[in-house]
DNA sequence: ATCGCCAAGTTGTATGATGACCTGACATCT
DNA sequence: AGATGTCAGGTCATCATACAACTTGGCGAT
């Protein structure tokens, strides 16, 4: 079903030339065959090379630019990027799937969570302190509406992250995010049912708030920790009776008409 | 929702054409604009749409392809992957060249580490301290034996990831290692001849692993903390006369001999 | 009704051509 | 001699076309 790790796709049996030649060439660069910043042989060498025509090579080399590894140069060649040891992190979406990958990934969240509320308390300024409020305020009007609000946690949590005013933990946790929608989904959607567990949510957000607020990182570390930790046992609590039936689920999200 | 207007905005600045399709195509598949699983126009199709020709479509594509977004069946067509939303993390290679970013990745790593060191104080068994040691003990060696040692704090540093049993924060923490390859290797140049420096991180290592071994998941957060504190000191310390000419000197330490 | 087969449509690959751009060599000027 | 201008060749960027491989749906024979 997954057919979207690059790699093992075209070392195995890719049924295009363009990923295994791009294959090749991964190898050869992160490899060091050809050295930091050095050119690569032309297209047409290349096209000879491999034995396939210069559109394939063209389209390999056009991963590997988009992937970071190579830059190309009008009129001069295709250079080894100055970065090209640095690989992308790259979780399967499988991790989505399954409780034990979800409370990991939480765990991991947690850590940054907390950080992140710790630095926003130190550095948030006035309009951090708005938007995180209204955000609060949205997703109180959006669960007495009736909805799950899961936009407005998210938001909520966003804003936290941009008042730490640090661009990597804002981009690693909207990164584990994406792991994390279906779980919120599912947790949210179990709140509109347990009046006490959305109490408790609102509760622990509010109590983030006031600690960065307050300009207290001790306190917003601790109070973040404690939402995530809390996060985490909804989560087993409300996927009881929910991974079991979630390939279901899935399958029909998916695919609504058929 | 309006995919329109950014799309041409970066159809506008972006350099190359197939760079400025893939965006194009990025923007409408992550924005839900065709629906997951769902068939995208034929390549001839997208050529007239955007005025290219079906090179450039090709080349857009199989970028998006190589990124997990799309799928392609020969004979059948271009589908978005069932795996669409799910966004591979990039931190740009530039990041590690100032010294700005290398502290705020390090105040990321902070969080990660610490998380990491209280999770091993839990679940750590006799095989994970074993290897700690060896590693201090090979970091210890490759000291006195006047080697920078980086290879054996990066591994110290690993096995307590290891220990941590989350594969997720072992991922991240090697990810985020590679963008300070160079401040480690700088710091740690600085240490030989700091002995000051040398004796504080020796230390520091020393209190994580008694706290791992104690099992004391608070004192091990607090030592990983505090170690990673320092590190961004001497980040800074060691900082002063290294990110001006850090361009020749990274060089020289990628490829020594040239 | 089932099976086989064909035709249209689509992606995969190959090839040739043209434009834009870079690089190095050479000629020219100061 | 050194700086500057010019040119030719090489290289990537893009385009257009053609054909091969494959899928899909429908049509007809059984």
């Amino acid at each position: 079903m997954n057919t979207q790790s690059p790699a093992f796709a075209a070392l195995a049996t890719s049924p295009n030339l363009a990923e295994k030649v791009a294959s090749v060439l991964r190898e050869q660069v992160v490899g060091g065959s050809y050295g930091e910043a050095s050119r690569l042989p032309t297209e047409s060498a290349m096209s000879l090379q491999f034995g396939v025509s210069r559109t394939v090579v063209r389209e390999a080399v056009s991963r590997l630019k988009s992937e970071g590894l190579l830059v190309s140069r009008q009129g001069s060649g295709v250079f080894v990027s100055s970065g090209a040891h640095m690989r992308p992190l790259h979780i399967e979406a499988e991790a989505s799937r399954s409780e034990d990958s979800v409370l990991q990934i939480v765990e991991l969240r947690r850590a940054i969570e907390a950080e992140s509320a710790a630095l926003a308390a130190q550095r948030r300024d006035r309009s951090d302190l708005n938007a995180m409020r209204a955000a609060l305020r949205d997703l109180d009007s959006a669960v007495s509406r009736g909805e799950d609000g899961v936009v407005e946690d998210v938001r909520f949590h966003r804003t936290v992250a941009e008042a730490s005013r640090n661009p990597y933990i804002i981009s690693v946790l909207e990164f584990l995010g994406q792991y994390l929608q279906g779980a919120t989904r599912i947790t949210r959607a179990n709140e509109s049912r347990r009046t006490d567990f959305a109490a408790a949510v609102k509760n622990e957000h509010a109590a983030v708030l006031a600690a960065i607020s307050d300009g207290t990182p001790a306190a917003a570390r601790r109070a973040a920790a404690r939402h995530m930790d809390n996060a985490a046992k909804r989560i087993r609590l409300a996927g009881k009776d929910f991974w079991r039936a979630e390939g279901d689920e899935l399958a029909r999200s998916i695919h609504p008409a058929r």
